[in-house]
RNA sequence: CGGGGCGUAGCGCAGCGGUAGCGCACCGCGUUUGGGGCGCGGGGGUCGGCGGUUCGAAUCCGCCCGCCCCGACCA
């Protein structure tokens, strides 16, 4: 059993101070002393997050920290638009170790919504919260083949504590399937103990090669779920029901349209019989999984010994799921509704639904505005998450912008003339300009806010699913086939085989990203090899 | 780890043997405020680190550390 247990060989002197990164805060990179043997990290010191469950939305922002002329546009500079736009939006920042990031307070409150509207669809199908620990015996990698050479390279080893060597080292979890068979071998008796329906919001460690804030770094948050079962067709429904849901809070809760599907051999989770993906597609065509679920047969439940007596007194193997959705979502919200103004947004998972701006000219105007302005707010505060931005150091204008490029999704500007007719202004983040912008009276305000933010999400969700259908191409040729997928997503018939995909991506860097459950049927030719071929599959560059 | 680009104020940069600079940001005052205002004044630096060459090093040389991009690996 020569199983290697490397850490990231994290590239040594692999130079790089940053031409492109020259535009943002660099992390510290002195002092640093010389960690020791090649490849392990030493000392972990974990990372709990509390379940803050107050509204926090930034009572005050903090101005942006760079100078702030404008970002890249996402035309001439897809990645630089998106670094930068996560730093300035103050979503996260570059943290002192290479890979890891800081999430910082509006960025961990778009987090914690998505936590809110996840966690009620896992407890509304019957899971329930759990925590397990961070540290996990290494030996329980070693457990399950397929599991341990997917993670081997990647996992952070810790090999001493409290001043001295450790006897095993310990794995830092890359995931939990691990640790949480070795509980269910010692809770699982009977068929009466299942199913178990679990959840876990957590933090986990892989030690990627390369990195990019929320879409992937070393450490990020997630929740995984993990369940047991009795049966393989309940272990198999389970797997759909959590893909479902998935998709379900994609759709209605950040705009983001997804395609369901599998994955194929190749692209699936290391130690799953199949694994499934929501696909979305980003504002470069490329594709991202937002979310997974796995079916894990019986191959956790053998290498843990996961056993139950049934009800015909038979000794059986559990079987057993895994699914999980992480701080990439972030990414995949930035990447598909942003644009070159910044963050856009979606109101139901928005930090900030409605920012409020007062506008003044002189100091009795300012009382006054500020006055109907605080009004305006307590009206709407049992119904949005709103902000009132009363900084007088910045005009209007710079709080236009500010608030654009942090996506809050309606604006309400409140003026002497408005005060003078009793009305504000409403300004959609999602339309930009003067179409987006319009009159209402004060008093049903809060009648009117509910219903906007509601037609926001549905033109988001439109626009989002306009985008990608626009560029999902049926090329006919392989010809075909390779210029599309410079520019989009390729949908074709294929054969099946690994070896057509491994020469795909050799060929071209696409990926089989999913094969949708949704199938016409029928058969074609293989776009790549030309066999007969009845899946179609999509195919495309990916994160 | 292979290829490329780099490290000077919070950020972006100039300086490339002779006292550390500019723009933005920041602080104060004034004036402004319906789409990133303006003026005046001010604070802020072990020039990534260590060593060498030199009367003298941000600048030349060596070693090290770190960052970003591309590639091999991945939620």
């Amino acid at each position: 059993m020569a199983v290697r247990i490397a850490a990231g060989f994290a590239a040594r002197g692999s130079s790089a101070r940053s031409a492109a990164c020259g535009l943002w805060p660099r992390p510290f990179s002195r002092g640093s002393k010389r960690v020791h043997a090649k490849g392990t990290a030493n000392i972990i010191s974990g990372h709990g997050y509390g379940m803050i469950n107050l509204r926090i939305y930034p009572a005050r922002l903090s101005r942006c920290p760079m100078s702030y002329p404008k970002l890249p546009s996402r035309a001439e500079n897809f990645s630089e638009w998106y670094n930068q736009l996560v730093l300035r939006a103050e979503l996260a920042d570059y943290a002192p170790v290479r890979g890891c990031m800081v999430v910082r307070p509006y960025g961990w409150a778009l987090w914690e919504n998505i936590q809110k509207a996840l966690d009620a669809r896992f407890k509304a199908t019957g899971h329930q919260n759990a925590a397990f620990p961070l540290l996990i015996p290494l030996s329980f990698f070693e457990k399950e083949k397929e599991h341990v050479e997917g993670f081997s390279p990647e996992l952070a080893i810790v090999t001493h504590g409290g001043g001295k060597k450790l006897e095993e080292p310990l794995a830092v979890r890359p995931t939990s399937e691990t640790i949480i068979g070795y509980m269910w071998s010692k809770w699982i008796r009977s068929y009466r103990d299942l199913p178990q329906l679990l959840n876990q919001w957590g933090n986990v460690v892989r030690w990627e090669l390369r990195t990019k804030l929320f879409l992937r770094t070393l450490e990020f948050y997630w929740q995984e779920g993990h369940t047991a079962h009795a049966t393989r067709e309940e272990a198999e429904e389970e797997t759909m029901r959590m893909l479902r849901v998935y998709e379900d809070f994609a759709v209605n809760e950040a705009a983001i349209p997804v395609i369901p599907g599998r994955k194929s051999e190749s692209e699936k989770f290391a130690g799953a019989v199949t694994t499934y993906t929501i696909e979305a597609m980003m504002g470069d065509t490329k594709a991202l999984q937002a979310g997974t679920s796995h079916f894990l047969g019986q191959n956790f439940a053998k290498a843990f010994d996961i056993t139950f007596l049934d009800r015909d007194n038979q000794l059986k193997y559990v079987w057993t799921t895994s699914w999980g959705l992480s701080t990439r979502f972030i990414g995949a919200i930035i990447m598909v509704h942003g644009d070159d103004q910044g963050l856009v947004l979606p109101p139901r998972l928005a930090p900030i639904q409605s920012v409020i701006v007062p506008i003044w000219r002189n100091e009795e105007q300012r009382s006054r505005v500020l006055e109907v302005a605080q009004q305006v707010q307590s009206a709407l505060q049992p119904h949005i998450r709103v902000h009132l931005d009363d900084r007088d150091h910045v005009t209007p204008g710079f709080k236009f912008n500010d608030w654009e490029l942090r996506g809050v999704p309606v604006r309400i500007e409140i003026g002497p003339r408005d005060v003078e007719q009793g009305v504000v202004t409403l300004a959609r983040r999602d339309m930009p300009g003067k179409p987006g912008k319009k009159t209402v009276p004060m008093d049903g305000l809060p009648q009117v806010i509910g219903p906007l933010l509601d037609e926001i999400h549905t033109n988001m969700l439109r626009k989002a699913t306009e985008f990608r259908d626009a560029h999902i191409f049926e090329p006919e040729t392989y010809d075909e086939f390779r210029e599309v997928v410079g520019h989009g997503w390729a949908y074709v018939w294929w054969c099946g085989s690994p070896e057509c995909e491994a020469r795909i991506k050799e060929d071209t860097k696409a990926t089989n990203r999913v094969i949708p459950l949704e199938q016409p049927g029928g058969e074609g030719r293989c776009i790549y090899c030309g066999a007969p071929a009845r899946l179609k599959a999509i195919f495309a560059k990916a994160y």
